[in-house]
Order: C-alpha cells, then structure tokens, then sequence
DNA sequence: CTGAAAGCGCTTACAG
DNA sequence: CTGAAAGCGCTTACAG
C-alpha cells in the first residue's frame, strides 16, 4: 500500500516539489503557467494520487480533527448529538473522533490525553463528575474545548447547554395549576449541575406555589435504572393511582418509568400524568403520546462547532457560554 | 498553545534526541544510563511534554486511527456497534473516527477518501448500495478494510455477517408450525445483499412447507418507515386481525407495526404473534414482551477488530469472511 | 552508552 | 514563472 507522493509528481513532471504543492492547492500568489499546472493535475490523476494529510498536519499545526467525548456513544442523546455534531463539523472540514468515558473521571481524562496527542484541533466534551481538573489543565495550555449538556461547578469553560432550571420550573408550574393530588419527580441521585439543574428548577416552583400537593422524590442511580425506578415507583405510585403526576427528568428514566405503567396497567392521562425530558422513539410505543421537553439538538450541535472553531482560529480565550431554549411539546400524556 | 517537544526535553537534559526518543520509547535495544534515563523522565514530567503522534505517525506510516463508515450514528444498532467497536479498538490502542453514509455511495466513497488521507490505518465499514467500486479500489490498492453487518455481492472484501438467512429460514419455520392463518413479512425495499437474505431465508422456509397458509409481503423504503408500514399495515392486517404472525426484518419496522398495534388495540399474541430482527429497548414500552432474533454485536465488533488488526499488521490479503450466528429470543409475542 | 544524520511528506518564505 | 532549502517532531540504522 505504498501511496504516490507529491515527489513522484514532481519527478514525473520534471518540476520541484514546491511547484507541485502550489499547484495542487490552488495557491493564488504564485503563478504557474497553465501548461505545468495542467500537467500536474494529469499526472496526480494518473498515479492517483492522494494528499498524505499527517505531513501536511505536521507542518500546519492543524489535523482538521476534533475530538467527541461523551459518556456513552450508544446513548440515544449522545448518538443524536455525535450525529449532529458530525454534519455540522464536515462542513468545516473538520472529521470527529470518538470516545465514551462512562461517566469516569480517569477515563475521560485519558481520552482528553489521547485525543491531544493525536494532535486533534479541539475537543467537544460532556464533563464528567471529577473532572474539573482535567478541564482546567486544557483551558490552562489554551487546548481549544468547549462542553456540551454538561458543565461543571468552579470552571469556566466555553460551552453549550440549556436552560434546564428554568424549563424545568416552567412546566413545573403547569403541572401545579392542574391540581394534582401528588407529584412525584423522578431524578438522579448525581453531583452533575445540569441535572441538578432540572431539580432546582422543579423545588423552585414546588416552593413558591399556593397549592397544597404531596410532593415526592425519587432519585436512582445510574446502574440498573429500570429496576430501581419499578420498585421505587411500586413505593411510591402502588399500582392503582389516582390524580398523580409524574416527572421525569431524562428519558431514560421516562422509559423506566412508563413500562411500569405499561405493566401495571395505569392509564395515561386518565390515572396519571407524565411530562419527561428530552424525547426518544421509544415513547412511540405507548399508548398516550408523552409530552416532553425537546432539546434543540441541532442548534447545539452547530453552536458547539462555531464555538470551537472560533477558538481553534482566533485563539480567542473565549470564556463564553452559550444557553438555548429547550422547549415543552405538549401531548396527551399531560391532559387531565 | 505551543507544546514541548523532544527537542526541548534534549536540549534540558543535555543529550541528543535520539537519546531522549529512546529513553521515552522504552526502547531494549539501545542501553542508556540510568542517570540520563531518570534526568530525562523528570524533565519530561516538569515541562509537561506529550508526544506528537503526528511525527510519530509520518515517520512510522502508522497512525493508530481507525475509520468507522456507517449508514448514520444516530441509529440504534450503529451506535451500539460504535461502542463496542470502540472498547475493541482501544484495547489495541487504536482511536475511531466516524463517519455516516447516509445510505449514499457519493457520500460513502467521499468519506473512505478523506479517512484515507487522515491516513487512518483501516476502515470498518458498513458499505451502500452502489458501492462496490470504492470497496474494490480500496482492495486494489490493498487497503485494510473490514466490512460490518452488512456485504456486497461480487467484492470479496473481508468482514463481519451474521447468517441472515438461515436464522430467518429457522425463525420462519417455527412461525409455520404455529399454523397462523396468515404470514405477513414486513421488510425493505432494497438491494443491499444482507437484507435480501433475512427475506430468502422467509421464503425458502415458506416454499419447504407443506402448510397452506396465506402469505404477504409489506415492503417500505428506508423514508418514512413509520408512515408506510401503518398505512399497508393497515391494508394487509386490518384493526382486528385473527391467528395472524407479523415477522419484522428490522427493530425499525419492528417499532413502526408494533406502535400500530398499540394504536389500534390490537392485542399481541392473542391476536397478532410476533417476531423480530434485533432488539431495542423500545420493545420495553410494548405490552407484552417481543420475541426477537438477536445479533451478537460485541463479538462482531471483537471480530471485525481483529481481522483489521491482522491486515494492518501482516498485510495478509486476507479474504476471510466470518459469520456468527444469531440468536432467538424467545418471549411472549410469539406464544400461541 | 550516546550522538549525528537522514528521512517521513508536506508547506512556504525567499531568491532568482 | 519556478526551484532550493529549511523545517514541522519524531524514529532508527549506523558509527563511534
């Protein structure tokens, strides 16, 4: 698999190297006569050549390659957002590299030390619990990053998220005007800020309502979510509620908590009323169509690339945070 | 953001780089003192120095990049066999990056170009219609490639399958012994080759029976997969169809016939029976547990894996197609 | 035990 | 209009 290289042009065609590399990337300064500059893209045709980008990267101190961290590629979000992310940066130029860090701390500075040492331009990363650290020592050597959905408590790093405490405590608030017996927010018991985010939110409104309504807390952990979220809800709900609203903060729990429903046979809206974060096909098959807040993904994904290129060609210490509206699509999952 | 090279570290140390390579490579071959090998670590760990696996890359031709081709990396099966592809690599220290086909062979053999001027060592693929001649050149020019999940006909490209149509052959006739009334086999309109198989494989076992049983086909395009199998749904099953088997040749059409069901309160097994290719979590949402032929993806990924490994490292022309099996799952959409 | 040197495939300021 | 040359940050056969 031996490639031709710009010497063999340049030897085919009788001409330097440095004529050969002016013609082939069109470079307006110097001017080439039409008759070489023919002759060397026939010939480049004929070997068929192909640009070895590492020499050209070695040179320019760019790679055109950014590194994706997420927790979990196989993740719906993340694979929705990895997607995305991969349109918008291909119109840059720029291809993706890929790792999960499965929400650990040594890992996921481990794929931040690889992805530097293949040299790749910039790095979009969801922050795990931890991490501030590593965050900080890629901010410290101006290593181009930005976050996305996450962020962490004390470093300020460039980043995308969206306006979980407010969206959470809006839709919160309909939840209390439709006089709901109990309410039961189902979250994860977790230090990431932007899924505390969602709970503040949620308490905010709790608190500075009038109504008198059972509230209650169920928190799971990230392993084995369905189970724990079937014999927290089997507490929590019973098997034949009434007037009860439940919230979930991320689709995954959603899904948890709607096959209990299935289940148990627990009618949507007429027994209960569902609201959940985020969307996922799977709410397809439920009865009831589920209201839920809808992150504006591709929005994010292109801010997130502006925001890193920007920093990859200004060297512009941005320190700026980008906040987008999630919004509520409501269905019948919430008509009581 | 300027990094520290060997250079730096040679100069500090006040040896050669040649020295300071060694040392850090752990190379046998070449004894150095213990007094320099130490000086040369401190200094490295002080400075901070990460090597440029650029450089390392253009002198060595070996990048440790693998590219991942798919048709997108938002679907299910392509995330999770991201994943999986991922951990496998790592474990051979290689990093992927990504690329989605969208179904399109321009788009496809634009990717395979820009990975191979990434210089990636080897691609993993999961090849388009219409793209046999980018897998041919990519031969020709013994490029290490492995395909994944699905083939081509007449490019012999080693890679991953699964025995598609002996495990709908089997799958089928055990749908036959049931003796439904009415078979409907609900699949793609489409010319990739492992498809096809899933729907030979139904037919094979449909033509080998000695049942009289009636026999249909629903078959959609890769757009608007859920309009289109409601509305023949819809024609072919009816809202209350009786001892009727619907077999899915995907988990996506699967989600589609199984959300009409839902909608239309048709009641699985006791009227509908059915059976499905690959899982999803989705099937969790649905009343009554999905019976589903499943594939072995981590052992795909591990496999595929290390085929590309074999060719990178042997250059062994390797023709070597492997193929696992599937599995049935069995569960109670599929007990009469 | 260590270093000088060539070279991987490019780019680009400079000279002519 | 074109070329010689330096250099990006490494590796590695060779010499001493």
């Amino acid at each position: 698999m031996k490639r031709s290289s710009i010497k063999d042009i340049a030897k085919l065609a009788g001409v330097s190297v440095a004529t050969v590399s002016y013609v082939l990337n069109r470079k307006e300064g110097q001017r080439i006569s039409e008759e070489t500059r023919k002759k060397i893209f026939e010939i480049a045709e004929t070997i068929n050549y192909t640009p070895n980008k590492i020499a050209k990267s070695l040179k320019t101190n760019k790679t055109k390659l950014l590194g994706l961290i997420v927790a979990d590629i196989s993740n719906e979000f993340y694979s929705l957002m990895a997607r995305n992310l991969e349109d918008k940066a291909l119109k840059l130029g720029y291809t993706l590299i890929i790792g999960s860090s499965d929400e650990n701390a040594e890992k996921f500075k481990k794929l931040t030390e690889l992805f530097s040492q293949q040299q790749v331009d910039g790095m979009i990363v969801a922050p795990v619990a931890g991490s501030e650290k590593t965050l900080e020592n890629l901010m410290h050597i101006k290593y181009p990053v930005v976050t996305i959905d996450r962020y962490l408590k004390g470093v300020t790093v460039p980043g995308i998220t969206i306006n979980n405490q407010e969206i959470a405590e809006n839709t919160t608030s309909l939840l209390l005007n439709k006089n709901f017996d109990k309410i039961i927010y189902i979250g994860y018991e977790t230090e990431l800020p932007h899924l505390l985010d969602r709970q503040h939110g949620f308490e905010k409104a709790v608190h500075s309502s009038k109504k008198t309504v059972e509230i209650r807390h169920i928190l799971v952990g990230l392993e084995n979510i369905a189970e724990e979220v079937h014999s927290q809800l089997e507490n929590t709900l019973g098997k034949s509620p009434e007037n009860t609203a439940l919230y979930f903060s991320s689709n995954k729990l959603a899904v948890a908590g709607l096959s209990y429903l299935v289940k148990n046979n627990i009618k949507v809206p007429e027994q209960v009323s569902v609201i959940a974060f985020d969307e996922t096909e799977t709410y397809h098959l439920f009865p009831t169509e589920i209201t839920y807040i809808q992150q504006p993904i591709e929005a994010m994904a292109e801010e997130a690339i502006k925001l890193l290129d920007g920093q990859i060609n200004n060297y512009t210490a941005t320190e700026k945070r980008v906040t987008l509206s999630a919004k509520l699509i409501a269905k019948a999952s919430f008509n009581k």
